[in-house]
RNA sequence: CGGGAAGUAGCACAGCUUGGUAGUGCACUUGGUUUGGGACCAAGGGGUCGCAGGUUCAAAUCCUGUCUUCCCGACCA
């Protein structure tokens, strides 16, 4: 891909927002647009990092066996009628409505109702569960106050999933499973999350649990108990009881031991029970044809969220500490390397036009810097607010036989010759992992 | 919805106290010189100063209303 497609606007940086500085970056600098409150456009490259994240998700899942599916965006508002939930969500105004001379129909802040719906009558008998669903994509949210750019946004995207049960002891399993999951996605999107134990509101379900990400940019207060690593939500303080709930449920007994940090809510997993198959007439055929109502969990992850994370977690700084931009992991970022053209000898740029449709053509994703009216320092630092792992100028030292290819994570230089990096970066593109490097590569070679 | 702040060119801002020709930097266009860590010179384009009303000979500036955005709280992935 060439630098002139991708929407980016050449800017130094300056006066960024004190608090997101990254995502401020991001919005300076065209990738990511405001079209209103918490509403944003995605541009080219921010849009492929939500894709990695989602295909990372997707993977994940469908490996722990849980189904993905498509429900609708636009649902009708008998649905919600039905569940009985359509009068809190009208009174709230969290619901952005569509009322037609056909029907009225909401835009989904959610898809309890709809996977209801969708499986009734696919799970008639004890013998088709328990099952999950699982789907990605967005979520309307008239929120009553937005925050933090996209960290919470009326339009944001989420996956969110679906589990069917016929008894208690499935629901335990699959949200037990689902934990599992959510283990393994966030660290491979290498963010640290702490599991901890959330009010479960008035879902009234057994059990839930968040998956926190330590951040100075969140909202979420959590504490945290050193010894043990064990965590809850400091919004069970505001319980009644909650100092007997936590240690009959949790065996936190010393409160005031635990130490408060702020955290990013990332993700999310709880139990239902009973309470949609109930009020949704929701039910399957035991082992003695006796009906009976789905035991259901549900689990979400904020996929905008874990984006804004991502590059949060990824900041580059120069060595007298001032911001420079990203480095998107390497399992991540859309593209492994960024070239840049020496633009004063037609030699040179014909031999990193080559190189780089060479790649192209293997599938290796790359960047080319095809701009004429900058220089090659700009075009470097522009690297590292696109997030590119990798830079490497075609210039003097073509001379010589080789290009130098800089990590922009370490600043470690590495000498290639032109045959060397196509097969080097042929080589991270297949194997590409997030504790993966050329380093690495050329070591084993 | 309560409390705070801000709206002036694509972006970041100055001007407002004390009313009198619409400004600066970056970005953009054209030409030229540059090109290894955000170059320079010259010329140029772009704004009914969020919107509406009021005061005044005259309003970006003063007054009233309104809309929008951001931050802090209640809500949430």
């Amino acid at each position: 891909m060439k630098v002139s497609q991708i929407g980016l606007i050449p800017r130094k940086l300056e006066s960024l927002d004190s608090q997101f500085p990254v995502q401020d970056m991001l919005i300076q600098t065209g990738q990511v647009t405001q079209f209103s409150s918490g509403i944003y456009g995605y541009g080219h490259i921010p849009f492929l990092v939500k894709k990695n994240i989602n295909q990372i998700i997707s993977d994940v899942l469908t490996k722990y066996g849980c189904s993905e599916i498509a429900l609708p965006l636009l649902q009708p508002e008998c649905l919600w009628q039905e569940s009985g939930r359509l009068e809190k969500y009208v009174e709230n105004d969290v619901m952005f409505r569509s009322l037609t001379n056909k029907g009225n129909y909401c835009l989904a802040p959610t898809a309890e109702e709809a996977v209801v719906s969708y499986a009734k009558p696919l799970l008639t008998s004890y013998k088709h569960l328990p099952v999950t669903y699982f789907q990605i994509g967005e979520k309307f949210r008239n929120e009553i106050r937005t925050r933090g750019y996209l960290l919470r946004g009326k339009v944001f995207e989420m996956m969110d999933a679906y589990s069917f049960g016929r008894n208690q002891k499935d629901l335990d399993f699959e949200y037990d499973k689902m934990k599992e999951a959510y283990i393994e996605i966030f660290n491979t999107l290498g963010l640290d999350t702490q599991v901890v134990i959330a009010d479960n509101g008035d879902m009234g379900g057994k059990r839930s649990e968040e998956f926190m990400c330590l951040s100075l940019i969140g909202e979420d207060k959590i504490l945290v108990d050193e010894k043990t690593g064990r965590a809850f939500n400091s919004e069970l303080l505001e319980k009644p009881n909650y100092i007997d709930f936590l240690k009959d449920n949790y065996g936190i007994e010393d409160i005031s031991a635990l130490v408060t940090k702020k955290a990013v809510e990332l993700g999310h997993i709880f139990q239902l029970g009973d309470v949609y198959g109930k009020s949704m007439n929701a039910t399957y055929r035991d082992e003695k044809d006796q009906q009976q109502y789905f035991v259901m969990g549900c689990y979400g992850i904020g996929v905008s969220r874990t984006l804004a994370l991502v590059y949060e977690n990824n900041i580059i700084k120069s060595k007298d500490g001032k911001f420079e931009g990203v480095v998107l992991p390497l399992n991540i970022t859309p593209y492994l390397i960024y070239i840049i053209p020496k633009l004063d000898e037609k030699d040179k740029i014909d031999q990193a036009l080559f190189v780089y449709n060479k790649l192209n053509s293997k599938g290796v994703k790359v960047l080319y810097d095809d701009r004429v009216d900058m220089g090659i320092g700009a075009k470097i630092k522009d690297s590292k607010i696109v997030g590119i792992p990798y830079v490497v100028v075609f210039g003097n030292t073509l001379d010589q036989g080789f290009v130098e290819v800089e990590n922009n994570l370490t600043n470690a230089k590495t000498q290639l010759s032109l045959e060397e990096f196509i097969k080097t970066f042929n080589e991270l593109q297949i194997t590409k992992k997030i504790n993966n490097s050329i380093e690495k590569i050329i070591e084993k070679q």
